[in-house]
RNA sequence: GGAGAGGUGUCCGAGUGGUUUAAGGAGCUGGUCUUGAAAACCAGUGAUCCCGCAAGGGACCGUGGGUUCGAAUCCCACCCUCUCCGCCA
């Protein structure tokens, strides 16, 4: 959520900055009119409550004194019905301004190249080349399936596309990658895990910007007005909704493993096989809260933990930084960690690293204090996947695989597999 | 899911319609006393939000509605916590 204040004071560069997205102004010419509206009837009514306030402070004296109140009660009646219906005035211009402003995307952040969508999107680096092979490679479902490691056909049986049954040295797998991610973040990064909850109520996922917006993109637990959530982002973030955190707390790294549910509407008939696009995948994500004027530097190393998980894992990858036209609602800037994927040809995103500003901070109202006199800041969210766990799973089958058809176990995840280095 | 109790400021806790503008205590800050500290005493003390250049005003007693000239207080709905029962890994 944008500052209301900063479009009042700064409104051609913040109408300025989120057209840059593409999109058009997404209502803020409005939204000056609706502010203006607001603070004229909040003054009104609150000089009428001042004299409320006034008058009834003298009605026990009156009545004390013994004197006839009828004629102040019913000046008063008249006052408290303008009162009311100012007051619900003022309610929905609030509500209006509240609506808009919800629907409004963060802006982009001045280094973001501008784009009409991913093809702008700026390579920054690539580490590792693409693997070569001296046979013809398999996409990693057929490695999966042929190995009896993964099984789609049964998970069809069980609730449709994109579902998968791993078994095996697949679930070992899977349950092992998410281990090393954890470990290495928690032991060498500086990361707390967190272990949320999977479900999460409206208001916190209006918190980290899923609603209103995007509810058809979420599954909803219609006996409690639930959703699964679809990363851990959002539990995560809202960890510290309506709270203050004193600043020597800052910055905080958390770091979770969850399943995330995504209904994938829109994407019907896009990798459809395969891992690459599940309506429920395992991640490991990493979340950040900040002082401001540190942010973009905390940014760079999410980014970089991110990357290492690769860099350990031996895969091929790039760094990409969102244009203006990818970048999604709720971030300021967004680098993508794409590993190379050989059934496919090209980098595939593993992982999503934004700096989310003070953006959700504003709209789950997530604060901090410098010290005991100055006013409390929104903090700056960011998070990143540490990655995505059966993008990783099937990177790793496709890049390890062997002519014979087993797949190699990179070495950094042996230990997490009772020694075995190859799936055969 | 059923029955009961409860949710008040940083914390404990009083308050059942109007001198409550939320008592009292603890804590915190400053002061007096003291060689120093403790104790005692005195004073101050909302880590909140909105409007306003300011003076100031308004909101806020779990959340949202309602009754009333006036609500922390009465009514309704919901959320959460505790105890017991039921169910359950």
């Amino acid at each position: 959520m944008l500052d209301i204040k900063k479009i009042r004071e700064n409104y051609e560069e913040v109408k300025a900055g989120v057209e840059r997205r593409g999109k058009g102004d997404f209502g803020i010419s409005e939204l000056t009119d609706l502010d203006k509206q607001r603070r004229e009837i909040l003054a009104e009514v609150e000089a009428l409550k001042n004299k409320q306030n006034v008058t009834s402070r003298e009605v026990p004296k009156l009545k004390k004194e013994g004197k006839d109140t009828t004629a102040v009660f019913a000046e008063m009646k008249e006052l408290s019905a303008k009162i009311k219906e100012l007051d619900s005035a003022v309610d929905e211009v609030e509500k209006k301004i509240r609506e808009r402003l919800m629907e409004i995307p963060n802006i982009p952040y001045k280094d973001v190249q501008f784009g009409e969508d991913d093809t702008d999107n700026e390579e920054i680096r690539r580490v590792g080349n693409p693997t070569e092979f001296d046979f013809e490679p398999k996409a990693h479902w057929d490695v999966g399936e042929d190995l009896d490691i993964l099984d789609f056909e049964r998970a069809t049986k069980l609730a449709g596309t994109r579902f998968t049954v791993y078994k095996g040295a697949g679930a070992r797998l899977e349950r092992a990658v998410v281990n090393f991610m954890l470990d290495l973040h928690t032991e060498e990064h500086g990361y707390t895990e967190i272990l949320p909850p999977f479900m999460a109520n409206r208001e916190t996922m209006t918190g980290t910007g899923q609603l209103p917006k995007f509810e058809d993109d979420m599954f909803a637990v219609p006996a409690k007005d639930f959703f699964l959530i679809p990363t851990a982002e959002v539990p995560v973030t809202n960890l510290f909704a309506h709270e203050i955190l004193p600043m020597e707390e800052l910055p905080i790294y958390y770091t979770a493993y969850t399943p995330c549910f995504r209904k994938e509407a829109g994407s019907a008939g896009r990798d459809t096989r395969g891992l690459i696009r599940q309506h429920q995948f395992n991640k490991v994500e990493m979340v950040k809260f900040s002082v401001p004027e540190t942010s973009y530097d905390e940014l760079e190393s999410l980014t970089n933990n991110a990357e290492e998980v690769l860099q350990k894992l031996g895969l091929p990858y790039r760094v990409v930084r969102l244009s203006t036209g990818d970048l999604g609602f709720s971030a300021a800037m967004t680098y993508d960690v794409e590993v190379w994927m050989p059934s496919y040809s090209r980098y595939v995103e593993i992982s999503s690293c934004s700096n989310f500003e003070d953006f959700q901070a504003r709209r789950a109202n997530i604060r901090f204090k410098r010290d005991k006199d100055t006013k409390p800041e929104f903090v700056h969210t960011l998070n990143g996947s540490g990655l995505a766990v059966g993008r990783t799973v099937a990177a790793i089958l496709e890049n390890y695989q062997q002519e014979d058809g087993s797949v190699i176990v990179p070495e950094a995840l042996r230990c997490y597999m009772n020694g075995l280095e190859v799936i055969k």
